[in-house]
DNA sequence: AATGAATGAGTGTTCATTCAT
DNA sequence: TATGAATGAACACTCATTCAT
């Protein structure tokens, strides 16, 4: 039986099945990506992994699982990716910043594989999609984590932390189901900077602001960027 | 040949074109939305649209041009019914709050179609792909207007519009594709109130409070069940 | 869902569907004869029938459709050709006689579809199984009237009829299971009255073998050619 | 090259081929019995002997010849064990009876087996089929042996000894075949006991009655049990 | 204009067989 | 000898599309 989560292999050797999965769903996650899960064939993954199709189903139940453990892949990364990039910040407002650099840089790396997300986690039976929408209330919590230390520090006001962290997590995922509107306009850190100017310096108090300020003549990625193509915002971050 | 955005029908008389498309797109729409594009098949189209499966070849070129058809139904949805919430209100702080409650609210009634056309733009052919997208901007642009008599008014202070109105959308959307999360929390007009304190209230003027204050005082819906949970909000409204 | 022993087709058409069974059924005898169930591939069937393959699922729900329809028509054969050639004849011996040649005369006609029936009923899944076997009681039961008349009319002493009933059907059916082996030894016709002289005659009182030896003068086929091959016989006979 | 008859082993151990052979065939006839030959995977019958399915194919060339080593395992094991059952059995009537009662037995305890070769023996290629006809003949001119005695002894009248063993064949292995129905109405030993009052009795001579009724004396087992549920013949062997 | 029977290319999946270790 | 991972041909089944009526 096949127990949500656990999707069982055939192989027994470890070490071989994490290689091969791993090689399967890279490919898996390239197509699905780049044509959806629908139009890609298992034979095509095979191609692109360089593995027979037979071998596919020693390593994974059926096609459903593929795409469950590719969606796994994706939003796993966001979840194990974030916080090594929080890392020695102390600042909560910086932190917060920081995460949300973080995850649009993530999505931008995985532009194909959020879309992808959006899309497919309807195909899924209804028993694993739970299991998708779980990994995504665990990335969710990083960032609210983030945004509730400003606000016991005292760095941000009251505001509905809920709703204002999924604004984030849009925010974020937008970058790549927009992209098609958003390339034209902006890079990605004038667009993260852009971000931050919209969804939390609104809600910083003076004390954040100052700290906001200080980071940006610190560092010289998306902060400061930001600061630059808009002229009214460079007039006000002076 | 195909046109994009033209889809040729074999039908002359135009009357009967017009009611039986709308009769096979109005099966089409509910089916995609339950179940999705691929897994919806022209002939249960054709069951719940009470017609013969000869019957769609005749009126659409193929299963991709219902689907366009489909989407664009939805679309011209937005983007019709969002005016005629505006009509007689003047005052461009209220305009873009009705604005924002009425982008939800028609949402809230296609959450399954809202899904749908996220899901499945992709699963259309590139060309047709971008009428899609077009579609989507004009309704953006509805939104767009009502943010730029705010700033233009004075009303609210400089920011970047095309950015924020991409949040508006976003968080209109937000209700149909995170819905799974929010039912829970909110009501579709919390939701609302919520999303006004977050994206509207912070960019506004003096001037614009005001107005917003003096908007919430008379009208019972969305505006005012923000005033509540929050209790800085509620002792502003005060 | 599938009921046992009725099996859906997509096609309303009462007549086509009659029509169209018939000829695939007629298709698949031949071959799952020929060559067995599991060796026999649908697009054969499709060939064989003159039809796509596609065609056979709108008029059976899987290839165990096929199959069970394929056998239902072998033993509904049975049942239905034995009834016309006992019409007329009354006399008990003579109608249990008759009874054995004509299910000989059968099965030899369908000899492949015979071994079919043997061989693939395993095949089935469980629950169809029972309906097949219901089929085979029914002819059974054909056999078994008749010997029961041979004894209430006092032509056959007291024996284990049930038993009996299943000599007569074991020694029509390895007509066909051990043509391999008698086809050089007996024609058919010698075969059946051998048959009488082993589980007919020893069973007769003395006023059924009146009867029979009378058949056996009136009668040019069956009944007298079993008395001449063998000169052991022929001498009893006389 | 494959040889009929003789299938090459990769390995040259006799000894070790023997057991190894075994160890699989067992499993196989285990898996081929409950499951048919076609549902069968040769990983199943591995993982039953305890195996890898590699190492099948060094002991089989292919799963055709696995097969057919199986139906000859079974077959051998009719032509093997009907002997020593007879064995210090001198009079020819107990002779005759005992090996139909030895024969029922053995396919009693292969039962599952017995209807694998009825299925599966056209599942071989035609050369390899004839191979196991011949196991089949040589355990019917067992019981052949066994009813010429009778009939030369004097103990039996002249009968079509060719179609009376098959009788004795079909007898026997309809306890296989048709046990579905036989089961609730017969032991073995009373389903053997009443096919000696139908397919041995009716035959004999007064002489040969009587050795039966002696015999029926003696023994406790199937000759016995055979006396009592028809009154005609309690009657007759008292 | 409308039907729905017919088509057949295309897909997921299985499994006998091979072969490097 | 023995293993079991890897292969890929083959098959059941689906469904968009066509077309005779």
């Amino acid at each position: 039986m096949k127990l949500p989560g656990h999707v069982a292999s055939l192989v027994t050797d470890t070490k071989l099945v994490e290689e091969r999965r791993g090689q399967i769903l890279r490919a898996a996650v390239k197509l699905f990506s780049d044509k959806g899960y629908y139009t890609t064939t298992i034979s095509q993954i095979a191609r692109e992994a360089g593995v027979s199709t037979g071998l596919i189903y020693q390593y994974f139940g059926d096609k459903d699982d593929v795409l469950l453990l590719s969606l796994k892949l994706v939003l796993e990364t966001y979840e194990k990716e974030i916080p090594p990039r929080l890392e020695g910040l102390k600042h909560p407002v910086e932190r917060l910043c920081m995460a949300l650099w973080a995850y649009c840089t993530i999505v931008d790396g995985l532009r194909d594989a959020t879309v992808l997300a959006y899309r497919s986690t309807k195909s899924l039976r209804a028993e694993r999609r739970t299991l998708v929408k779980q990994d995504e209330l665990r990335t969710n919590r990083l960032l609210q984590d983030c945004l509730r230390a400003c606000i016991a520090g005292g760095y941000m006001r009251q505001v509905n932390e809920y709703l204002l962290v999924y604004q984030y997590v849009n925010f974020s995922h937008a970058w790549a189901l927009k992209n098609w509107a958003f390339r034209a306009r902006f890079s990605l850190g004038k667009y993260v900077s852009e971000g931050i100017v919209l969804l939390v310096e609104p809600f910083l108090t003076p004390k954040g602001r100052r700290a906001l300020a200080g980071m940006r003549r610190r560092t010289a990625n998306f902060t400061r960027s930001a600061a630059r193509p808009n002229p009214a915002s460079r007039r006000r971050a002076a």
